[in-house]
DNA sequence: ATCATATATATGATATTCCATATATAAGTT
DNA sequence: AACTTATATATGGAATATCATATATATGAT
């Protein structure tokens, strides 16, 4: 089980927290998504995601040439309420990410 | 209102949360009964506290020669519940804090 | 009442450790 | 080969710890 700090200083950068949020409302990203959504760079993005695996708040799965990411089945019900309540009540925080995903995933498939 | 960012930074720091834990759980406490309960040096919870202050997370007020933290009035209500459910759910990550809390206040009041 | 001392807290200065980013490269997939 | 993702390394900057000191208050002695 994910010790309380280990988990809060995963949120506690602006593109892991935007992640987590996107990946928290949607279910599951991939890679690319991300880089879209967020304007960074892949390797940026990437590298963040791998911390976030090796913590198991997210968990991978390669289907073709994407990697997906979404919340690790393990991880306890008070760190999604804390995802969850977060995206719900900290749009403004999101807003310009969101919308950017939106119009990639509404073009795309 | 704090930016979430900000606010999980201050949660990502072990002697931050255990503090933030207890006066979340206590009410309210002061840098001694902090100082005791975690076993550190004073100056060493004094800055920690100085930091969520200047977040607005916490605010003090100075009763004698005390100086009493609260979470501050105008902490937003997501916050508060993630700091009550993160109480609530980890107690094993300040069992003995809140120990030494408990023994250090039936001594003295 | 004044002075000296003790206690509680805050802060400046400094050293050190940690973290995010950029760049380059490698590896897997079609 | 083109595309997607991961990783290694170096570096600048931020966060943290510690020590010494400053400030505020309380208390006891004279």
């Amino acid at each position: 089980m994910i010790n309380p700090v280990a988990f809060y200083k995963c949120l506690a950068e602006e593109t892991r927290l935007k992640s987590l949020l996107l990946i928290s409302l949607n279910g599951e990203l991939c890679v690319c998504d991300l880089t879209n959504a967020l304007e960074l760079s892949q390797p940026k993005i990437s590298r963040h995601l791998a911390e976030l695996r090796k913590c198991e708040i997210l968990i991978d799965e390669r289907r073709g040439k994407w990697v997906y990411y979404k919340l690790h089945p393990t991880l306890p019900d008070w760190a999604r309420d804390v995802l969850s309540s977060t995206a719900q009540t900290t749009t403004d925080f999101y807003r310009k990410e969101l919308s950017n995903l939106k119009k990639s995933l509404a073009s795309c498939c």
